[in-house]
Parts: C-alpha cells; sequence; structure tokens
DNA sequence: TCTTATT
C-alpha cells in the first residue's frame, strides 16, 4: 500500500499500534487481545463513503493507520438504509490524529463527488458554537478569499464555499474558527461592515445555524412543499403579524415539543422525509390520506405505523394553534402559553379535522397509481360553495399567489378555521380552465377577516407565499 | 444566504 500524505506532509512508514505512552493497545490473555482503546482516544466521523461500502470493505483502508477499536456505518434506524458516513475509532489517539490529516479531504472514493470526511464527531466535543456563516459574499470569492478575510480573527480549522452542482459560489460560506471567542471576533468586526463586489447588500457573518434549526428550517421547507399549513409555516411565513418576542416564544416551544417522545407534526415530517418520493405523485400532490375516518387506508409504500397519520396528526394539532373565529387571534394564540402538540388521539368529530378536508380534495387528485385510494373514499366531504356571494365592506378578502392546484374547495378550507366563509372562489382562465392563482374569500363579519389577514397574508405554500388583503371594494377603479 | 451525512 502506498504511503498516504496529506498537506504535503510525510507519513512515516510503518505504523505503530501503540498510544502516545508507549504502551500496548489491548489486554493479553493467553492467545487472545481483548482491545483496549486509549483512554483520550478520539471518536472519528467519516464522510462521504459510497453507500454500498460495509464496515468489512472499510476496514482495510483505515487499518492503515492503527488498530481499530470500532467501526460502525451508520444506517437509518427504520429504514436500515446506509447513510454515507460512519463512526470510527482507533484503539490509539493518534491513529485518529494520522488518519485524519492523511485522510480527510484528500481523497475521494469511488462514485463521490467531494472527497471523504475525516474528523472527530460531533459527539467529541463543541461544534456548532464556533462555526460561522458567512453570507452575501461575492460570487466570485474562493475559499482562499474569505480565509484571508477572517484570519486575523483566530485559527481557521475550515473554511468552506457553499456552491451548486456546478460549482457556482452560492454566495456564502462555512468557517469554523477554533474557538467560540475567535468567531464572536469575526462577528463583530466584519457583519455589515462592507459590501462585497456583485452582493446585494453587506456582508453577513453569523452563527451558522444549529442542527435544531437545520432540522426546523428543512421541515418547514417540506411543510410547505407538501402543502401542508403547519404551526411552523405559520410561524414563519407569516411572522409579519407577531412580534420577536412572539416569535422566540412560539419557537421554544416548539423545539421543546420536537424533542418530545410522542409523535407530533414535525416528527412525522420528519419521518415522512424517507417516505416522501413514495407518497407523492409526479405533481407533487401528497397521496397520503388525510384523515383518520379514512385511516384504513394506507397507500402503497406508506406505512401507518410508522408515519401516522401525518396529515391528520398535523391538521388535529397543528391548526389547533390558529385562532378561531376571533378578531384577538394572535394574542390569544400566544397569551393561552399555547400547547402546539397535545399528545391526543385526534377525534373524527373534531372541526378542526374537517377543515383539513379541503387540502385532502387537493391531495386527492391521485395519479392513477392511487386511484384505488381516492375511488374507494369518493364520498369525502368537501364544502362546496353554493354560489358567489359577498359580505360586507371590511369581510371580502383578495388572496394571491395560490397553488396552482388549489380550487375553490381548498381555498375555502383554507380560511375555515378564521370564521364563516360565505364564499371562495378561485378564478379560472376560461380557456384552459387553469387556475389564475388569485381569489377571493368573503366572511360573515370583519373580525374573521382580519384574523385571516393577520395569520394567512404572508403564508408560504411551496416556493409563494399568499397575499391575503381586503378586496377592493367595487367602485374602486384599479384593475388587477 | 445554512453543506453531505453525526449513532
Amino acid at each position: 500500500m502506498a504511503t498516504v500524505t496529506a498537506n504535503g506532509v510525510q507519513q512515516e512508514n510503518g505504523f505503530s499500534t501503540t498510544n502516545s505512552a508507549g504502551r500496548m493497545n489491548g489486554l493479553s490473555i493467553g492467545q487472545n487481545t481483548i482491545p483496549m482503546k486509549d483512554h483520550d482516544a478520539i471518536k472519528l466521523f467519516i464522510g462521504q463513503i459510497p453507500r454500498n461500502l460495509e464496515e468489512k470493505d472499510l476496514k482495510p483502508l483505515f487499518e492503515e493507520f492503527g488498530k481499530i477499536y470500532e467501526l460502525t456505518v451508520l444506517k437509518d434506524r427504520f429504514t436500515g438504509m446506509h447513510k454515507g458516513c460512519a463512526f470510527l475509532t482507533y484503539c490509539a489517539r493518534e491513529s485518529a490524529l494520522k488518519a485524519q490529516s492523511a485522510l480527510h479531504e484528500q481523497k475521494t472514493l469511488p462514485g463521490m463527488n467531494r472527497p471523504i470526511q475525516v474528523k472527530p464527531a460531533d459527539s467529541e466535543g463543541r461544534g456548532e458554537d464556533r462555526k460561522l456563516f458567512v453570507g452575501m459574499l461575492g460570487k466570485q470569492q474562493s475559499e482562499e478569499d474569505v480565509r484571508r478575510l477572517f484570519e486575523t480573527f483566530g485559527q481557521i480549522e475550515e473554511c468552506t464555499v457553499l456552491r451548486g452542482p456546478d460549482g457556482a459560489s452560492k454566495g456564502c460560506a462555512f468557517v469554523k474558527f477554533s474557538s467560540h471567542a475567535e468567531a464572536q471576533a469575526a462577528i463583530n468586526s466584519l457583519h455589515g461592515g462592507q459590501t462585497m463586489p456583485g452582493a446585494s447588500s453587506s456582508l453577513v457573518v453569523k452563527f451558522a445555524d444549529t442542527d435544531k434549526e437545520r432540522t426546523l428550517r428543512r421541515m418547514h421547507q417540506m411543510a410547505g412543499q407538501l402543502g401542508i399549513f403547519s404551526p411552523m409555516t405559520i410561524q414563519f411565513g407569516a411572522y409579519g403579524a407577531y412580534s420577536h418576542a412572539q416569535m422566540m416564544q412560539q419557537q421554544a416551544a416548539l423545539m421543546a415539543a420536537t424533542q418530545g417522545s410522542y409523535m407530533n407534526p414535525m416528527a412525522a415530517i420528519a419521518a415522512a422525509q424517507m417516505q416522501q418520493m413514495a407518497a407523492f405523485n409526479v405533481n407533487g400532490l401528497v397521496a397520503t390520506p388525510m384523515t383518520s375516518s379514512s385511516g384504513t387506508s394506507t397507500p402503497p409504500g406508506i406505512s401507518a405505523t410508522s408515519v401516522p397519520s401525518l396529515a391528520t396528526t398535523i391538521g388535529v394539532n397543528g391548526f389547533s394553534t390558529l385562532p378561531q373565529s376571533n378578531g384577538q387571534a394572535t394574542e390569544h394564540v400566544y397569551t393561552n402559553g399555547i400547547h402546539p402538540y397535545p399528545a391526543q388521539s385526534p377525534t373524527v368529530n373534531d372541526p378542526l379535522q374537517q377543515a383539513y378536508a379541503g387540502v385532502q380534495h387537493y391531495a386527492a387528485a391521485y395519479p392513477a397509481a392511487y386511484a384505488p385510494i381516492s375511488q374507494a373514499f369518493p364520498q369525502q366531504p368537501t364544502i362546496i360553495p353554493q354560489q358567489q356571494r359577498e359580505g360586507p365592506e371590511g369581510c371580502n378578502l383578495f388572496i394571491y399567489h395560490l397553488p396552482q392546484e388549489f380550487g375553490d374547495a381548498e381555498l375555502m378550507q383554507m380560511f375555515l378555521p378564521f370564521g364563516n366563509v360565505i364564499s371562495a372562489k378561485v378564478f379560472v382562465d376560461r380557456a384552459t380552465n387553469q387556475s389564475k392563482c388569485f381569489g377571493f374569500v368573503s366572511f360573515d363579519n370583519p373580525s374573521s377577516a382580519q384574523a385571516a389577514i393577520q395569520a394567512m397574508n404572508g403564508f408560504q405554500i411551496g416556493m409563494k407565499r399568499l397575499k391575503v388583503q381586503l378586496k377592493r371594494p367595487k367602485d374602486a377603479n384599479r384593475p388587477y
């Protein structure tokens, strides 16, 4: 086997399996040696491993640097799927250091686009509190440019410019310092201080998202893709309506809930992540039954136990944070110490579950593959507005940026939680029968309309944010 | 403008 070099540093040949104190690793009893590891051994995280490589395949590569105490390929707890990474502990601390310097980012395993990662696992020490996110970089700034910008503040352990598949910079980077204080110093000096060529505003330097924040963001994204109206979406999508303090309070509640052991909507979404391809048809529509009353049906590939009534959970628990029909919407929600995810079973008669009928209808546009499911429940109660009616002045809303797939029923369902919807109409192109992605909703009282604006204006669905405002009176002369 | 994963 060839000598591996890293960063131009020649590795010594013939690695010893003794630790830094010269002690042999392993307790010899007769013929057998029970593996022992240094008390200060380092658990390494190995990334960018091809998913077809198992422990036995990886062992030779890493044994090069010393005796392996433990090597575990990470698998998904439910599906057993190879996660493309592993944990590795050498008996000797020194072996870990050697392996890291020889392999980290130094070679690319077959089939991978990025070089192998070999570094101390997150569990080995403080992780994110010294890692910075740098935004608003110029698109042409390289790792080296970023490094130069930050090197005066301390020891940089990692510096990565984020790039798209084509290698083009995304205009942001991660910079990891060896200490929190160094990172903080960089923030203090650099954040907002200068505008890079080609950037649209001044440099952003802040601590990178924690795992939790990242998870939240992804779930939020997913909820958006699913067209699900989760409290996350409300929280982040309609934040114009809320104060910062309220946001933080809400976020804390969500964090706590997310850590709970019972299945909550966010966990359900996470669980659904692995199944999402199975749950989507080509149009990106959800193919999962949306109410527990239809819970006897499970689409192919969806396990009712591993993804326990995803939408139902969200429908009941998620929407319960929404205001009912009253004009004190936000105050009501936030002063009562909401319980976003009560560990309760959904009840069939819950009106909030009904509120999802429209979304269900939206989701029920199954492809041929799921036709049997939709046919199994042809009588799903769907509220269909009898005729277009306008409410009194101040009760009529104009809604723009609706999903293309939304029809009258979905529009109505979306606004039912805020009061009595007397009419909901999506405008349709007469020639193509396609939605024009805007519509009108009328309530029977102005405070419902206001509550709906408060909660739903800016509500994110997929890539779009709803625009919800009072409809102009008829006599106004500007057409839309 | 938050990566490719962290039991």
